[in-house]
RNA sequence: GCGUCGGUCGGAUAGCGGCUAUUCCAGGAGACUGUAAAUCUCCGGCCUUCGGGCAUCACUGGUUCGAGUCCAGUCCGACGCA
């Protein structure tokens, strides 16, 4: 993999650039699609191809329990088994350390809105009790979602189910926190995840047989000083670019985004992990993130919501069902090129498997494009007045 | 005409003398950020000073401290017999 900066952004810390891998090459700043089971959900990959698409991510833990790195492995790899022929990357597992410890069965969100009250924290004692992962130093037993089965997972273990997935980009295995995580709690975790991180990296560096890329994650949660000090550990070693993930206050993801990346080395990439929403790709590029993933577009179409430039619609809504009209004005995808609102009202009710299709289209070119607008108004030194213009319509 | 069974929210249902009338679907709204997710949550008689108050199980009476539930009659429906 080689990384290239052809432009930076005045008055903030962005970047153009591209990523050049051997399946091919991103244009930076661009948006990830998620294809967690190596699929993305009700979409072809000719499909996510001329939706614009660069890069596909899919998941560790989800490969290993099926159907099993080995027989990923003997496929050819992740591209030939998807027919996905692109860039792409795998997700080391980490973040499940979180959505099915603190978060199972919980409304706990990696994005805080600030208030936690007690309530929460009566939850989270009952989720101790629910949840499919135990963390200790040398690593994380899973139960398996599918079937409950007990696995192990450590970084030797994540890189070597990545090495046999085979993804051009993988990640260190790491521990996503909660918000609702203690200062004391997040400091551990992260001291964790940095002792992860040199395991990760040594282990990748002694059985890289394919010139796969490892990013190296850093973590930290809302506090400044963690954040700070991970980017300094993580930074300093020799990964060949870099992972920013964990949870944030909505309010100031791209506050953290950017004392991370100011201590970043430069020359490397930097993925935002797991962010997507609109207004959070335009702060995290301002404050030098490079790439982005995503479940929200893909999610959110399945269950009924779609991005329009005015903001997001739920298409189920009674007043959809007669509109002949637009879903999302002058846009140019597939869906809204060949369908009204009333249509997609008719699919969704009907509960046809069309609807998800046609709705996950129009959202990941939404965001797809979304980042290669943005990109092209910093190439154009015009981004800050693109942000205002989007973000004052989208949120009016 | 006689007999049997039955009428509970838009539909389908539970409820077998007692407290807030159950559940599913349809309907209305909301949520979703490195996918446990084609998922989940809330609403659904009227009034309210937001504490609550008043209704309601085809209809009319009755029994009872208390009735969707028991009794009688009426209306409606299904089936059976003529």
């Amino acid at each position: 993999m080689k990384f290239s900066i052809e432009k930076e952004l005045e008055n903030g810390r962005g970047r153009i650039g591209k990523i050049e891998t051997i399946h091919g090459v991103i244009e930076t700043p661009a948006f990830i699609v998620v294809g967690t089971k190596s699929t993305v959900k009700a979409l072809t990959p000719e499909q996510v191809s001329s939706l614009g698409a660069q890069a596909v991510l899919a998941n560790t833990y989800h490969l290993y329990l099926q159907p099993g790195d080995n027989l990923l492995k003997k496929a050819g790899g992740l591209h030939n088994f998807m027919n996905w022929h692109g860039p792409t990357f795998t997700d080391s597992g980490g973040f499940q350390a979180f959505s099915l410890g603190v978060a199972y069965n919980s409304k706990v969100s990696k994005i805080s809105n600030g208030d936690s009250n007690s309530d929460d924290k009566e939850e989270i004692e009952i989720n101790n009790h629910a949840k499919l992962v135990n963390i200790d130093e040398e690593g994380i037993d899973f139960k398996s979602v599918i079937d409950g089965s007990a696995h192990r997972f450590t970084p030797e273990k994540s890189i070597e189910i990545q090495h046999n997935i085979g993804a051009d980009i993988i990640f260190a295995f790491d521990e996503c926190t909660s918000p609702q995580a203690s200062y004391e709690y997040q400091k551990e975790a992260m001291g964790r995840t940095h002792r992860w991180a040199k395991r990760s990296l040594d282990y990748h560096k002694s059985n890289n047989k394919n010139a796969q890329a490892l990013f190296g994650i850093v973590q930290g949660g809302r506090y400044e000083d963690l954040r700070k000090e991970s980017a300094k550990i993580i930074g300093e070693m020799d990964f060949d670019g870099f992972g920013i993930g964990g949870s944030f206050d909505k309010e100031d993801i791209y506050t953290a985004v950017g004392w991370v990346n100011d201590i970043l080395p430069k020359g490397k990439p930097r993925h935002l992990l797991g962010i997507g929403e609109p207004i959070d790709l335009f702060g995290g590029i301002e404050n030098g993130a490079d790439t982005f993933d995503c479940v929200a577009p893909t999610r959110i179409a399945r269950n009924g919501s779609l991005y329009t430039k005015d903001g997001r619609i739920n298409i189920l809504n009674a007043k959809y069902v007669e509109d002949f009209g637009k879903i999302d004005g002058d846009c140019v995808c597939y869906t809204c090129k060949n369908y009204t609102p009333a249509y997609l009202s008719h699919l969704f009710r009907a509960k046809e498997m069309l609807a998800a299709t046609l709705a996950s289209i129009h959202n990941l070119y939404f965001l797809v494009n979304l980042v290669k607008e943005i990109r092209k108004s910093m190439i154009e030194n015009r981004f800050y007045e693109f942000k205002t213009e989007f973000l004052g319509r989208y949120y009016r």
